[in-house]
RNA sequence: GGGCGCGUAGCUCAGCGGGAGAGCACUCGGUUUACACCCGAGCGGUCGCAGGUUCGAUCCCUGCCGCGCCCA
């Protein structure tokens, strides 16, 4: 489009078409390196890094969101002449990716991994990598991000996996890394363990059944939802002063099916109250039983394999899968006269498997662990200190709840695709970990640990890792700690603490000092966007349809902090309709000569409208900045729109029309319209970068707006004239009322009329008087002139009286009609401000300045019910 | 069960102690010196319910009802 780009001297195309200019804009602004940050360079370093997509991820409304917000950041520091960098990347989404790859091999009937082996399969993961993943990218291009390419990463490269082992290896010095046995949470479908928070609680119908172990004084009865786990019980526990079970405590009880002989302790944790106030124990398989279990030196048998399929019970259920041999044990106890209790549905909280969806089933198993409490502590110090700040600020409780009462979190993963956990194994039982620049111990019998790191290990080193880190270099030194996170607040457990945890350790100091935690997209009716509901909207279509501006604008236009915003194609339609009205305003300014090059005339010389519009553009940008600061996107986006469709477009550009006839204000008029919208369509720019470019580089005749400068108070606006800005109201006023009684009388717009205007100069709206009478079609009173229609309009500055020749009769019903609702008006009007005046308390006790208004308001309902009583009584009778 | 948040115009949401607002939708009228992706005018709300505080409550407090999210 470099050919078409428009020229300060060439008209603007009477059309934006977004689709037919976007990617040649964006291709320039990458290739002029507007999106590279220097740190050599003395201005002041702006760094956020972006969260990072999976590598096997395509771009959604929630990127779409978390992108824009992002780049209306930096794009602005950037303008205010920051050092600012964006910096963009990956991660290798270790489950994802690998399953991808996965089900690709299993479609083109190739054998599976663990047949080609490790190697191989990981080989060919980096090349379904280099093939197709990362599609997200170019799709990011698409919705304008402005990204530092050239600093791009990926949790996988060199540099990033150097960062993972180099903090392992520091952390497991130090003690914050151990492996042990542990019961955790294992998905069955990934066969692999998950953190706690991998796993999602939902309520279901289950069964919950009640059975008798034992016979006779020797036996209990006991409830269980999984009666499956059955066979792995090792103990009965009651709670030590509960009298029922006294005389059984340090027996041992026959249990059904395995024949195994299980003791009964006493043990706290146990409920008197629940149930039969007795609890089967089966510590490999339920975590308040292994801690039971713990304290009683119970054995830990484990029953089933690792994808939830009855294993090592020694009965005749090895084999089956868990969920039948729930059901088949069931029988079989029944069978046997065991079942004393059958509650069905009954419904409990059953933790699943985030990814799959899968019922979580906790295995005993030898894992790698983190020790948090020092970590999550010094995170939480940061934030408690201030030293990292969370936006919207109610979130802080949600963040320390869960810092302070975080468990060690479960490392590592049971997968080929990601960084693999750097320990070594000897032959003697060795543990060797492995830092960065070492030589893994060779030799017979040593081998590496099998397992990799959860993908989060290595995400959380981003701010930093992406840096350069472990090396010293000038962008870790310039960019770190970065200034602002942006993100969802559904990932402030998974991804946020985690880095603050990882910053604080590895750099000693907070990786952000802002972060700004943005809702969830929704659709139109507030509900989750989601495939099975059929709600899901594309950003890609969106884009299509409507630019990426319009994506953008709808979006920053409904981001408050801390809430979730509904989207509809309806409203995209409603941003492209805002650009549209940007793209003519402009295009009317061009034809108009409007020069934001030419100085501002003389304050002598400016119109009221002229100083109104000034002064809005002042009090507008600095609410912009303001509201910007604080990371409120949707009030600042909404000014802008205010400003730039209902008092740009719909008053200043009209009124100015009149003044662009006037020899004494034309070129003060251009002067003004230009410099108008000069700041405006900088101030727009990070919110819609492609058309501002357009409008811009038109309007200006400079190369491009993304390094412009900022508007600022020596180079945007003027100061407010409230004098100024009130006449303006009142011809807004008297217009709004002309127009009313026309449309109330009839009167097609386009007719003119004529008319006698009375009052204005008492009113100090003499000089208004041509701009009246042009936007409201009013011709000068002739000679013949015989007014058939007459009314006051009350302004601030006095009463205006305007008498049409309407050439005929007025409709008197309609205009009786118009006359007492503004009547009706008026009087609820005086009869609330009459209600607070006669009470007492209200004048002594309210301000008095409130008091000063009500009377204000007083004495004009008054004069109002006075003018419109006299102008309905001088109407003919109907 | 604990915590957080939300119930304001048909829809989606601002406002949060002194005159109820926006966008969309709707009704009526429009080939205006840029714009029908537009212009002009208008309709539409016991601000969830019940108490309390206050001269005054959509706004503050308490309780209740309904909805959402997080944690257990």
């Amino acid at each position: 489009m470099t050919e078409t780009l428009p020229s300060r001297t060439a008209d603007l195309p009477a059309k934006w078409n977004p689709g037919e200019v976007e990617g040649a804009m964006y291709r320039r602004w990458v290739e002029r390196g507007y999106f590279r940050a220097d740190p050599a360079s003395d201005r002041p370093a702006f760094c956020i890094v972006i969260p990072p997509p999976n590598v096997t991820g395509s771009l959604h409304l929630g990127h779409a969101m978390d992108h824009t917000l992002i780049d209306v950041l930096t794009r602005r520091r950037r303008m205010q002449g920051h050092d600012a960098l964006w910096l963009p990347g990956m991660d290798h989404a270790g489950i994802a990716t690998q399953s991808v790859v996965e089900r690709r091999m299993a479609a083109a009937g190739e054998p599976d991994r663990h047949a080609i082996g490790r190697e191989a399969f990981v080989e060919k993961v980096w090349e379904w990598k280099a093939e197709s993943g990362g599609t997200i990218l170019g799709q990011m291009e698409r919705l304008g991000d402005g990204v530092d390419w050239s600093r791009e990463r990926f949790t996988l490269d060199q540099g990033l996996s150097r960062a993972v082992s180099t903090v392992f290896k520091r952390m497991y010095d130090d003690g914050l890394i151990y492996r042990a046995e542990r019961l955790v949470n294992w998905s069955p479908a990934l066969r692999s363990a998950i953190s706690d928070i991998e796993v999602d609680h939902a309520e279901v119908e289950g069964e919950l059944v009640s059975m008798r172990y034992g016979d006779g004084d020797a036996s209990v009865v006991v409830a269980t939802t999984r009666i499956e786990t059955m066979l792995g019980d090792t103990a009965v526990a009651v709670h030590p002063g509960d009298e029922r079970y006294r005389h059984l405590v340090g027996t041992e009880i026959e249990m059904p099916i395995t024949g195994r002989r299980i003791p009964v302790v006493a043990d706290d944790y146990v409920d008197p109250e629940f149930g039969s106030g007795a609890v089967k124990i089966t510590p490999a398989h339920d975590p308040n039983d292994f801690e039971v279990g713990r304290r009683h030196d119970l054995p830990m048998p484990t029953i089933m394999d690792e994808t939830g399929v009855i294993a090592g019970s020694g009965t005749r259920f090895d084999g089956m899968d868990r969920f039948e041999a729930r059901a088949a044990i069931r029988e079989e106890l029944r069978e046997q006269g065991r079942i004393v209790a059958e509650k069905r549905p009954y419904v409990h909280s059953v933790g699943h498997c985030s990814r799959t969806g899968v019922p979580i089933e906790p295995r005993l198993s030898l894992q790698w662990f983190v020790r948090v409490e020092p970590l999550a502590r010094s995170a939480g110090d940061a934030v408690r200190e201030g030293r990292t700040v969370l936006h919207p600020k109610e979130q802080e409780k949600r963040f320390f709840d869960w810092v302070d009462n975080m468990h060690d979190w479960t490392i590592s993963r049971q997968l080929w695709w990601g960084h693999r956990i750097p320990v070594w194994y000897g032959p003697a039982g060795e543990v060797v970990c492995v830092g960065p620049d070492e030589e893994p111990p060779a030799g017979e019998g040593w081998w590496q640990d099998t397992d990799v790191l959860d993908t989060w290990f290595s995400s959380g080193l981003w701010p930093f890792s992406t840096l350069g880190w472990p090396e010293e270099t000038p962008d870790l030194a310039k960019y770190y700690p970065n200034s602002v996170l942006v993100t969802g607040y559904d990932i402030l457990f998974f991804w946020v603490v985690r880095m603050m945890m990882f910053g604080t350790y590895a750099m000693g100091e907070t990786p952000f000092r802002d972060v700004y935690l943005h809702g969830l997209i929704r659709d139109e009716h507030g509900k989750k966007m989601s495939k099975s509901k059929g709600n899901v909207i594309d950003p890609l279509d969106l884009m299509d349809a409507y630019g990426a501006d319009a994506l953008r604008f709808t979006i920053a236009r409904g981001s408050n902090p801390g809430t979730d915003m509904s989207l509809s194609e309806e409203w995209v339609a409603g941003s492209r309709n805002f650009t549209t009205k940007l793209w003519n305003i402009t295009r009317f300014a061009l034809s108009k000569g409007a020069d934001p090059t030419a100085p501002l005339p003389a304050e002598a010389d400016r119109t009221d409208a002229d100083r109104w519009i000034l002064g809005r553009l002042t009090e507008v940008r600095e609410q912009t900045d303001e509201l910007l600061e604080a990371y409120q996107f949707a009030k600042a986006t909404e000014g802008l729109y205010h400003f730039a469709w209902d008092e740009l477009a719909d008053w200043y550009v009209e009124l100015c029309k009149t003044q662009l006839d006037e020899a004494a204000t034309a070129d003060g008029t251009r002067a003004v319209l230009g410099h108008v919208l000069d700041a405006l369509l900088r101030m727009l720019h990070p919110i819609t970068p492609f058309i501002t470019e357009a409008l811009w580089t038109a309007l200006t005749g400079r190369e491009t707006v993304v390094t412009a400068t900022w508007p600022t108070a020596q180079d945007a606006g003027a100061p407010v004239d409230a004098a100024a800005s009130a006449r303006v109201t009142d011809v807004q006023k008297v217009i709004t009322e002309v127009r009313r009684f026309r449309t109330e009388q009839g009167l097609p717009d386009r007719k003119s009329v004529a008319a006698r205007l009375t009052g204005l100069a008492d009113a100090g709206l003499a000089a208004h008087e041509p701009a009246l009478r042009f936007l409201n079609r009013l011709d000068a009173a002739g000679t013949d002139f015989a007014a058939t229609a007459t009314f006051e309009v009350t302004t601030a500055g006095g009463p205006v009286t305007v008498e049409l020749d309407t050439s005929g009769a007025i409709d008197v019903a309609a205009e009786r009609a118009r006359l007492g609702k503004d009547l009706a008006a008026a009087e609820k009007e005086r009869d609330q401000a009459d209600k607070k005046l006669t009470n007492p308390k209200f004048t002594e006790k309210a301000p008095a300045d409130v008091v000063d208004g009500i009377r204000a308001r007083h004495a004009t309902a008054l004069a109002d019910i006075e003018r419109i009583g006299a102008r309905l009584a001088a109407l003919p009778e109907a």
